[in-house]
DNA sequence: ATAAGTATTGCAACATATGCAACGGAGTGA
DNA sequence: TCACTCCGTTGCATATGTTGCAATACTTAT
């Protein structure tokens, strides 16, 4: 469509991987030296790239600039997750019957940003804008289990560890070791630990840097569903919440392996 | 100089603040809307512009787009902080003839990754590549400062709170009080806490998202300059710091205020 | 000195981006 | 139902802006 604007954007993604020279990014571009010369004047005027001073090992030459850091971050900001996740979160309700949530994490607690009731809904206790209980919801435990040791620390800190039922974890010890299981096995689980008829299980959304700040879960009475068949759906489940990552920019696979 | 480039450049900066229309970005270049489609397919269809759905209340149109995430995350591991930095310290250390180091976060642990040595070096026990003690190292400290909660605390955790010198911080109710009156007085002091004879002062470096991962310190010995003397020669550091954020990308001011 | 690698400029030729006008669709209000 | 306004999109003739060439200047290595 636009030549120029395609040859500048080659050039960003060319230099991006390691520093480069006028006369490299020329050759791979297959233009003269020159035209890429004006190419990469405007880019850098703006701070798209910049120059790369050649520290004596290694000849500089143009690397990304300081802006793309910048409008990394907007970016990030602007991601909409909601708007991106819902049309697959209607679609998984409708295909199993079930309450469908998106959970995100917001500061050092996970809030519900979306829901979508299945057949037959029952009431819950949640509800889009409160915060999930941290020891209990299955978005929750899958979320802060896919955080680094700082993050997790941060989120398990705000933990009161109130029991509601008997299946309830209420010793941080506990927690951590659900959390460990939950990564390792790539999914939470709620055994009716908030409310003993229901259970729940949870997939982590991966978002383009490849961290985990949303999950999906997907609930069912312990009547209707228990554990086990909802772990039978685990892959459709799974996949549902690859695409929900892949929407929002992630580009590795469904375990947050890129 | 390249002035399709220049107007895609502009489209993505415009668009980054909020989502916009067609319309609004052709106006806002003063072009024919069907220009500006054209170089919107292109940013399109490489990932540097995205089509956000217009969910009910807010209209969509053109926002950001994930490649700019990625490009991100890129430029922020390109950036080699030591090489931009060194020439700023070499003048530092050459004006004032003290021992200047540079500091950056890796992990939970601050890192020396830059020395330059003053007039009439002692010897000292830090070392490029080596960890400072959280607890002593004015450099250490500073950074320390200024990471959030979590942060903050993940890098505590690894301290070991050792008695060297009768003004060693030995607890972490005093460390995170030194830490909250670093922050507001916008610099780091060490009075002799890890040897009798030595001083520092240090201060924050800034990236381009705002983000303390350098600091910035000068060591005297106490009988060539007292804390007091260094004190007065903060503004001078302060500027020194400030340019090197600059270098990053950093575009506030030198207290880390946008 | 020579050579090969950088980056940079002026200029003529033409490829490419541009503005125009017209079209189709979605939403709004009369 | 209509008219109206906003959205994004397409074809086409024009001329603007980009291109490649050749020459220049600088650094570094042989």
């Amino acid at each position: 469509m636009s030549q120029t604007v395609a040859r500048a954007i080659e050039i960003i993604g060319f230099v991006s991987r390691r520093p480069r020279s006028l006369g490299d990014i020329a050759d791979h571009l297959g233009v003269h030296k020159s035209t890429a010369l004006r190419i990469l004047q405007t880019l850098e005027e703006r701070g798209f790239v910049r120059r790369v001073p050649g520290d004596g090992s290694f000849g500089g030459g143009y690397g990304v600039g300081f802006q793309l850091i910048a409008l990394g971050q907007m970016a990030l900001d602007q991601v909409e997750a909601r708007s991106l996740a819902h049309p697959i979160l209607r679609e998984l309700s409708e295909r199993h019957g079930n309450t469908v949530h998106l959970g995100e994490l917001v500061g050092d607690q996970i809030v519900y940003v979306d829901k979508v009731d299945g057949r037959g809904s029952v009431a819950m206790g949640s509800r889009i804008g409160l915060p999930a209980k941290t020891h209990t919801a299955a978005v929750a435990k899958v979320i802060a289990a896919y955080q680094d040791r700082a993050d997790r620390a941060a989120i398990l800190s705000r933990c009161d560890f109130t029991r509601y039922t008997p299946t309830t974890i209420t010793d941080r010890d506990a927690l951590e070791k659900d959390l460990d299981l939950t990564r390792s096995r790539g999914w939470a689980e709620d055994d009716g630990e908030h409310e003993d008829y229901i259970n729940c299980v949870a997939l982590p959304v991966f978002d383009a840097r490849g961290k985990v700040t949303h999950g999906v879960s997907i609930t069912a009475l312990r009547a209707v569903a228990p554990l086990a068949r909802l772990r039978e759906q685990i892959a459709d489940f799974r996949a549902a919440a690859h695409r929900i990552s892949q929407n929002l920019g992630w580009r590795g696979d469904e375990y947050g392996h890129r």
